[in-house]
DNA sequence: ACCTGAACACCGTTCAAGT
DNA sequence: ACCTGAACACCGTTCAAGT
């Protein structure tokens, strides 16, 4: 058959039109899911876009290949900040705790990053590169401050991912009559840091089974 | 007109035959949720429970409704413990750690429970009754540990309740692989407890909004 | 009173027709 | 290549008919 296929390499450059219509796509769902959830319609977003629910699916295969995207477009900037802190910032426990708490925030001012981060990771992974690289910072930052003395030794960078996690998730209830509250939680946290009450912790640190994650098609 | 209403008074008692299959729909739920989440479709329940989707709707009037049935039959427990602790554990602060670890468990190893007690409580609220119990407890057994000089005294029962949730969700990524990982949060958690470390936390203890909660028929 | 399954509404996803 | 909206599948919820 003679026929053109379309072409499905996830990097290739798309019609003007199109990569417009991406943007306004990807822009338009952070501030829809940022408030409203993951329970809006594709047909909202679409329509607060001004575009046909069919070109949503056009450019994202599924509603949580969407999510995903404008989740990734917000970790993206996080990952900016930690490759800033991790050449800048010269006091290691200062520059592991500005990371953790950009990610803590992240999570907790964002309704919709906060549902699409709850499944995911771990078992039923999504967000794979741009979560081990995450981890990788991490790994950075606290290996420098258990260096310096400032924290335990016996917590890893995957712990620390996933607390932050818990830290936003424990404030997440709350989110709207005290959106600061996980400033309170992450001073908790960084309390139990301390080097100083080192019990030791039950049974290993975890590890995550990148193996099993895929790569989405937007992380290219 | 002289037709009869059907009671709604969720205490009025059933036939048997409705009690026998209310009970049937709340075990065979109970099992379905811990293990496939709040995905699983009502058909699929009522089919499990050999029942038409109907009845489901008949006793319960929403899937929420069903839920929050099933939680609050596992909090029942929970909520059990806690009196018991509160009656007989001498030991304070061996108290207080045991009815953390427990509400903590329910959570970590019960996927229904997990993913429910996600958005609730808070802003948008449901299992108020119960909740509101369990923040008494809570607040009997922090007390006293406070007292006794084990835990720091600028955490509330609030603190404690939502970072039950929080420690629970940090783990759940990895409740598959590594289902016991919860109990190493709960040991960080612990540490950040202790009055030695107290730097002042960030803002103000929360408060929950009681009175926007509305008692669900189930808790009668 | 209670049970049931067919019917309805809604939303995610697909696709034939148009530009 | 891309866009669109109608059509399809699935699931929560309702309800007319039966016991």
């Amino acid at each position: 058959m003679t026929g053109e296929m379309p072409d499905k390499r996830p990097d290739r450059k798309l019609r003007a039109d199109a990569e417009r219509n991406r943007r306004l796509l990807l822009d338009t769902a952070a501030q829809v899911l940022a408030d409203k959830g993951l329970d809006v319609p594709i047909s909202y977003i679409a329509r607060a876009a001004g575009l046909g629910q069919g070109t949503v699916f056009r450019r994202f295969p599924s509603k949580e290949s969407l999510v995903l995207a404008v989740v990734m477009d917000q970790l993206g900037a996080l990952i900016e900040l930690g490759d800033t802190l991790s050449a800048d910032e010269p006091d290691p426990a200062e520059a592991l705790r500005r990371f953790l708490s950009a990610g803590i925030q992240v999570v907790a001012e964002n309704r919709g990053v906060c549902e699409a981060v709850y499944g995911s990771l771990g078992a039923g992974p999504e967000l794979p590169a741009v979560y081990r690289r995450i981890v990788e910072i991490m790994h950075e930052l606290v290996s420098r401050a258990q260096a310096a003395g400032s924290v335990r030794g016996d917590v890893t960078a995957e712990d620390l991912v996933l607390l932050q996690r818990g830290v936003a998730q424990a404030a997440a209830p709350l989110r709207e009559s005290d959106p600061q509250l996980w400033r309170r939680y992450l001073d908790l946290l960084w309390d139990a840091l301390r080097p100083a009450v080192a019990d030791p912790l039950y049974g290993n640190a975890p590890t995550f089974a990148w193996e099993k994650m895929e790569i989405p098609a937007e992380a290219g």
